[in-house]
DNA sequence: CGCAGACTTGAAGATTATCAACCACCGTGG
DNA sequence: CCACGGTGGTTGATAATCTTCAAGTCTGCG
């Protein structure tokens, strides 16, 4: 990995630019798999961006439910709100995660204040908007098969920014409660599922390893446009 | 309406702040009910904040589909996004509606570099954010019922702010066919859903107004927080 | 080896979608 | 003033999708 100064973001920084992030006061820290990070309902002044491993951001209902929201990956910001309530949502570990902490009081003066570095997180959080309207899109307009799919390639696309998507596939973590969690089904269904994308020959998911098998046909079949993801 | 020479925030501006945002060459401009605003796919250059009239920004998919990502209402801000190519969705009027056309260069320029305003623009934007979380969370975790029950009662919030809610409802221009691409569900199953909540008398939603026969059941059946919602 | 967590399968049931009508309201034009 | 057409709303019957419950099986790991 290059990046391990600075937080990673998809974008290359200036030396410049790098020190005026040096001035966060970023800390890295490690949490070993499935650790709860930052609690629905508290007060988080923290702002986290990913420099390695797999997290979820989800909210836990009432009724025992739970959504995904997004599974962050390497470079990917999180907690950029500027309401200074309590956080909405959850923050946990999929994987072994490390990551940067930054004082959100820093972020807002320095940062959003500095020209490129500003800018650049706007888009790193505009990209995320953009995902989470592709996962509302998933939830609301496409069914288990397509849904799976989708979330599957979008995953491929961003990891593949960081070099981390092996000639047909990737490793993910993600286990099929998760998947189910993340796409809005049963974790049965989600099985369901995956045998059927593994029986029609497209796409495989077993040990640890997303397998594409016939991935234009997958595109094909879900009508995915990585647009969304760039940056 | 007390909002007429700024654009609508949900926050009062000082007299400088208001200059700030005159120098941004605010137009204001008209369109009818059901009109397209901008096209999903194209280049958009301009931000929008809703002054009146009831709006939506959704996804038009390839199967015909469509998903309604949000319904902006007054003092929404729509488009805020860094990057510069195509936009991923489309905005169209639902009711008849004013806005503030914005030129998104300048507000880079001058508004997210000049304290309160910029933090204001932040907030607001924090605030769609959290309203997107929800919807997602609505179409992947809660049943038909609970997620219309839901909606509405997130539309009464919304509206309670700038005192567009009667005593016990409001006026809502949505025809079932919209609400079904909020919800992410078809026109008839949204409309046998609004019958077993006049039948359960929770609520009624008839000639386009929204009447909460019973709002704290209805609170209670969907679990309903508003706390998202705050600035 | 044996345990725990994750995965798999079957059967049955609930929820939601699809198809096909029909109704009600409203503005238009004869 | 009333027939007309169009859009949106309503209903029933049927089918697909997805969930629930219940019972295994596999796999990695101490």
């Amino acid at each position: 990995m290059q990046f391990v100064q600075s937080p990673p973001l998809a974008i290359a920084l200036t030396a410049q630019e790098m020190d005026t992030l040096r001035l966060l006061n970023v800390c890295s820290k490690y949490y070993p798999a499935r650790t709860l990070i930052s609690r629905q309902g508290e007060i988080e002044s923290r702002i986290f961006v990913i420099q390695s491993g797999w997290a979820s951001v989800h909210r836990d209902l009432a009724s025992g439910d739970r959504q995904i929201i997004d599974t962050p990956l390497i470079g990917d910001i999180i907690g950029v709100r500027a309401s200074e309530g309590p956080n909405n949502n959850s923050l946990s570990s999929i994987s072994a995660v490390s990551l940067f902490e930054i004082p959100r009081q820093l972020l807002g003066r320095t940062l959003f204040t500095q020209g490129r570095p500003a800018s650049l997180f706007a888009r790193v959080v505009a990209r995320q908007h953009s995902i989470l309207i592709e996962h509302l899109t998933n939830a609301g307009r496409r069914n288990a098969l397509v849904r799976t799919a989708h979330y599957l390639l979008e995953l491929r696309e961003r990891l593949a920014v960081f070099g981390m998507v092996e000639d047909n596939g990737f490793n993910c973590p993600l286990t099929q409660q998760e998947l189910a969690d993340v796409l809005g089904l049963t974790t049965i269904h989600v099985n369901r599922t995956l045998r059927e994308l593994r029986e029609r020959e497209l796409l495989s998911f077993r040990r640890g390893f997303v397998e594409f098998i016939d991935r234009q046909s997958l595109v094909k079949l879900c009508c995915f446009d990585a647009d969304y993801l760039d940056l």
